[in-house]
DNA sequence: GCAACAGCCTGACGTCGCGTCAGGGTCAAG
DNA sequence: CTTGACCCTGACGCGACGTCAGGCTGTTGC
């Protein structure tokens, strides 16, 4: 079986300039020309261009997609599990985004602003090694926390109102459900956990309730959190994140 | 609270080229300078910088980044939404390229391949709603199917015959508990399983109880995984698949 | 009080991975 | 035997910076 340059284009997604360029830099070459001069690919080729184009999926630059394909010591088998490790590694990253971007928008809604450090944390350059030194470092210095400051939302300034009055609303009764002597994990609770889920859902993002169990979590982790909620009410940072958690295994 | 470009830079993970580029081109540019033409970012510049990273992150050109960051109608937090809906499409496409690599270690070790068209399914431009027009088509030809051969191993000889023969092993002993009666859920038919992962981690990648769980569902789902084991003994592959699964649920 | 050195500035050219013509040959269908 | 889809090889362009070069700034140590 054989293919030609556009049927191979078509075939993996790419251009013909594509092929082209990785022809001429000797990345990937057709096994074969006909007499006209037309590429002529095999399976082999086609093997060869999918390594390529999932080391290049992961960021790899081209000339390094060939030494490490042209290198001698390494079959299939140890590119295939190279680029299994180097996928997960990716998948763990993506979360991580997302668990960023979710605790930015948890916090714009409190408005609670979070330190700069924080927020970049994400995009660094990720050598696992690194990490740990580099978050100890920055955790030990408790300057950034002291930067921490209120955020000046950017919303219309009505809007920002109407949500903030929601949330206040729940806020409050949250509060009451606490006072009242209702158990973090009854109905009532719940139900304004849930209540409270579907606010965020319409006033900022899709917040699926395990999403929304892991926020919980953070209201006692993350100590600005849980100082936000202990400043309207003793006990209730605790009491809402075990009404939110709740209310997730129960939705789920 | 205010940065020098080298601040910033080292803050985001960033060269401080980059960030005189973003000047330049008026992306993201200091709120101030010095009286010496030092460039001067503040809180304000670090969000848009934030951002800006995030959609690149993400694969947009800049010059879409400007026009998404300075669309009047688009609030910050539409932004956020924007980008946890962003992320979490990759998250599915990155989970859709760990299977798809693990389903082509699967078929190399049994000596199995994949239709062309399969192996590239996965680097598609990813527009959802072509895909199911798109998969329709791809699925309902067959000749694509039997355009599907034999693959040639490129591993070392010596070493394809060890684990080939490791492998055939295996299969042998399922076959004979099959044989024997013994339930599919037995812990003998569950310790082969076991074996049987643990084979895979060795010989070709790190295959967790979950993954390979995954595996299972599939030597019933795909004709030619279960093709496979029915060709050694009848009931094979469903006994297999089920022996797999519940190692898995037992291990985990 | 000044040297040294890290850090900032603005050009300007280089690089990587292609996109995009231009100008021309090839081939199966009608 | 023409039409239209597909192929070829230059060659230039571009986006997003990397990498000097040549020069100013600002702090620290003696």
């Amino acid at each position: 079986m054989s293919w030609t340059v556009g049927e191979l284009a078509r075939l993996a997604g790419v251009t013909v300039r594509t092929l082209h360029h990785y022809d001429r830099i000797g990345l990937v070459r057709p096994s074969e020309r006909t007499s006209a001069g037309y590429r002529s690919y095999d399976a082999h080729d086609l093997d060869r261009l999918q390594q390529v184009l999932l080391y290049r999926e992961l960021g790899f630059p081209l000339d390094e997609v060939a030494t490490l394909l042209d290198d001698p010591e390494a079959d299939p088998a140890a590119h295939l599990r190279r680029q299994h490790r180097l996928l997960r590694e990716r998948l763990e990253r993506t979360r991580a985004m997302v668990a960023a971007v979710e605790k930015e928008m948890e916090a714009r809604q409190m408005g609670i602003s979070l330190s700069p450090e924080e927020r970049f944390e994400v995009f660094g350059d990720w050598l696992p090694e690194e990490y740990a030194a580099e978050a100890e470092e920055r955790w030990g210095d408790s300057d950034a926390w002291a930067q921490s400051q209120r955020r000046t939302a950017a919303m219309t300034k009505e809007d920002w109102l109407r949500v903030k009055a929601e949330g206040d609303d729940v806020e409050r009764r949250f509060a009451a459900a606490l006072a009242a002597g209702a158990p973090a994990d009854s109905n009532a609770a719940q139900d304004l956990a849930e209540e409270y889920r579907q606010q965020i859902s319409r006033n900022f993002y899709d917040c699926s309730p395990e999403v929304h169990a892991g926020l919980g979590r953070m209201y006692v982790e993350d100590e600005r959190f849980s100082a936000y909620y202990e400043r309207i009410a003793p006990g209730l940072a605790q009491y809402v994140s075990t009404a939110v958690q709740a209310n997730a295994t129960r939705q789920s």
